[in-house]
DNA sequence: TTGTATGCGTTATCAT
DNA sequence: ATGATAACGCATACAA
C-alpha cells in the first residue's frame, strides 16, 4: 500500500557531511542549527560541503529527539465541492493558530476508501478529523487508540470527538420564515445522504404540521444531490402541485437547480415561487437574485473540530459540539 | 514559532508496554505489526496491555528505520478562493496515485508569511510546491536544498521546478473569439496581480492591434480583484465608451461583477454587451447565462506541479511546464 | 572551539 | 516462539 521514497543514492547524513568536511558530526550539527560556539570559518566550510552533498536533515531523526510538531489528518469526501473548502479553511486556520500542521486527504466520495485511509493517515499524524461515515465499531480496528473527531454524524453518542450541525433547527427556521412570508403550500426537495438520512425530511413534516400547513409526504420529492437533480425534482413537484408557492431544498446546489428549472417554466423567483436552500454556500451570493438559505458557518465547523482534537489530545473526553445554523435571507424569498 | 506537542505524561513506548506485559520490546513490536512467529496468546495479552497504556507507535521512530513515505507541502494563498480547491484537488489526486501525502498550508494572501512558511513546512516534508511570489534569490536562504516547485510565476528562468499557464495564449484566444463574433470595440477590465503584472494587458493591446481594432490603452481600466471591483470598472468603461460591445475581464470573479453591473445599467448580456472571463471557474456554469471564459485546467495544473516534484526528487532538472488554457464558449458571448 | 558518548523509539538480524 | 543487540540520523551533555 505504501509507496516509499526512492532510496536511490541514499541521502547524505550528518556524518557524511562531517567526513567530507573533516570534522565531527557534532560540529556539523552546530553549523546546521546555527548554534553558537563554532568558528565562523568552520561553519562556512561545513555549510558549503553540506550544500554540495545536498544534505537535508531527516525529519524523522529530528522528530525523534525533539518534541514533534502536532500534525492532524483531515478527511473530506471531496475537495472541490464548494461546501468543503471553507471547512478545510477553518481547520487549517485553527490549526495554524497553534502552529499545527494539517494533512488533507480526500476519499473522493468513495466510502470504501475511508477505513484504509483512517488507518494509513492515522499512522502519520497525532489525530484525525473529518467526514467519516462508518460507525465507531467499524472504525475501531482501523483507529487503534487514534484520537478521532467525526463531523456531521447523527446525534448518536460516540466515544470519539464529535461535531455536528443542528439540522433540525435549520429546517425549522426555514419553514418558519416561509410561513411568515405568507407561504402555506410549501414543497420540499429531498436527497439521499449518508450524513442525514431523514432529519431534514422528518423535521420538515413536523414543522409543517405545527404551522398547520396543508402539506404532507406528497409535498416531498427526492432526487440526486446535484443541480440536475434539483431541477428534476422541482419539475415533478411543480407538476403535482401547480399552486405551490415555495420550495425548501435539501441544499444550495439542488436549490440552484430548482431555481433554474422554475425560470424555465416561466415562474419568477421569488414572486411566483420562493426558494430556500441549505448550506449557505458563498456562490449563492452570485446568483440573481441571490439565494436565501440556511447558512452553516463552515469555518466555525472546522474550528470546532480542532477544539475537539485539542481536548482529545489533552486526554479529556470532549463533549459533542453542535453548531446551530442561521437563516440567511437574501433574494429568493 | 513552533508550538510543540504537550509532553504531558510522556507517551507510552514499546518498552513501556513490554515491561507491563512482561515480555521484551521486540515481542511487542511483533504483536503490533502482526508479524508471524508469535504465540497467539502472548499476542493477545500484549495487544491488550498496549491498549490500556494508550500506546501508539512513534511515526518518527518508524520513519527513521523504514524508508519514509513521501510527503509534499503545498502552499496556496487562499483555500476558499474558488480557483484553488480544484488545483489542490489535482495535487492531492496526483500525489495519491503514488501514495504520497500532502500537507496543505495557506498564506492567507499574506506575502510576508510566505518565506517563513517555506522554511517551516520545508523542514517537515520532502518537497514543496505552490504559489510563491518571491524570487529564487529571496527564497534561497529559506529553502536550503529543498526541492521546490513554483506555480504561475512569470516566464523568467528558475533553478526550481516551474509550472505556469500560458496567459498570453489565453488572452489571444479570447480576443480572437470576440472579433470573430463581430466585436470591434472591446474593453478590458484589468487587475493588479503578483502573478501577472502585465501579461494580460500587454497581450490584449497587441492582439487588438493585430486585429486592427480601434482599441488602445484608453479601453483598459483597472480595479480590485473582486466582484465589486469588476462592477466598478465596468461602470467606468461603459461611461467612457457607451458604444463598447464586449468586455474581456481579468478573471471570472470580476467578469461576474461586470455582468451584474451591465444588467443594472439595462444592458442585456450578451446581446448588448458580451463578456469573457478568465480562469474557467465552475461557478461560471451556475450563472444565467453561463459565463464564457478562458478555461484553465486547474486539476491538470496540480498534476503538472507533482510531475515537477517527481523529477526534482529523482534528481533531474525538470523542464518548466506550460499549460495552455482553452477557450470555453458558454452563454455570455 | 571541537570531539566523544549517549539516548530518542522503532525495526531487523541473529541467537536461543 | 522469544529475546538480546545493533542500527537508523540526529541533538545534547559533557569532556577535551
Amino acid at each position: 500500500m505504501d509507496k516509499r521514497q526512492e532510496n536511490s543514492p541514499r541521502r547524505a547524513t550528518l556524518r557524511d557531511v562531517a567526513r567530507a568536511a573533516g570534522v565531527s558530526h557534532q560540529t556539523v550539527s552546530r553549523a546546521i542549527n546555527d548554534k553558537g560556539e563554532i568558528d565562523p570559518e568552520t561553519r562556512r566550510r561545513v555549510l558549503e560541503t553540506a550544500r554540495q552533498l545536498h544534505y537535508r536533515p531527516s525529519r524523522y531523526a529530528r522528530g525523534l529527539v525533539r518534541p514533534g510538531l502536532v500534525t492532524v489528518g483531515l478527511i473530506v469526501p471531496d475537495v472541490v465541492n464548494p461546501f468543503f473548502p471553507e471547512f478545510i479553511a477553518g481547520v487549517i486556520q485553527a490549526a495554524d493558530a497553534q502552529d499545527w500542521q494539517v494533512i488533507v486527504a480526500s476519499t473522493e466520495s468513495d466510502r470504501r476508501r475511508e477505513l484504509p485511509l483512517v488507518r494509513s493517515l492515522g499512522r502519520q499524524v497525532d489525530a484525525v478529523a473529518g467526514y467519516i461515515s462508518h460507525t465507531d465499531a467499524e472504525l475501531a480496528p482501523y483507529a487503534e487508540g487514534l484520537p478521532l473527531v467525526i463531523v456531521e454524524r447523527g446525534p448518536e453518542p460516540s466515544l470519539n470527538g464529535t461535531v455536528r450541525v443542528d439540522l433540525a433547527a435549520g429546517v425549522r427556521a426555514a419553514v418558519a420564515h416561509l410561513v411568515e412570508r405568507g407561504h402555506r403550500r410549501i414543497g420540499m426537495i429531498d436527497c439521499e445522504s449518508v450524513c442525514d438520512p431523514h432529519v431534514r425530511r422528518l423535521t420538515f413534516l413536523a414543522a409543517a404540521a405545527e404551522h398547520g400547513l396543508p402539506v404532507g409526504e406528497e409535498w416531498i420529492a427526492r432526487g440526486a444531490q446535484s443541480m440536475d437533480g434539483g431541477a428534476k425534482v422541482f419539475a415533478a413537484l411543480h407538476a403535482a402541485h401547480p399552486d405551490m408557492t415555495a420550495v425548501f431544498a435539501f441544499n444550495d446546489l439542488v436549490a440552484i437547480g430548482a431555481m433554474r428549472e422554475a425560470r424555465q417554466r416561466g415562474l419568477r423567483v421569488p414572486e411566483d415561487c420562493a426558494i430556500v436552500g441549505f448550506d449557505g454556500l458563498s456562490i449563492g451570493e452570485l446568483l440573481d437574485p441571490p439565494l436565501s438559505t440556511v447558512h452553516i458557518d463552515k469555518r466555525r465547523l472546522g474550528e470546532l473540530a480542532m477544539e475537539q482534537i485539542q481536548a482529545l489530545l489533552a486526554g479529556e473526553a470532549p463533549t459533542p459540539a453542535v453548531l446551530p445554523p442561521t437563516l440567511l435571507v437574501r433574494g429568493t424569498t
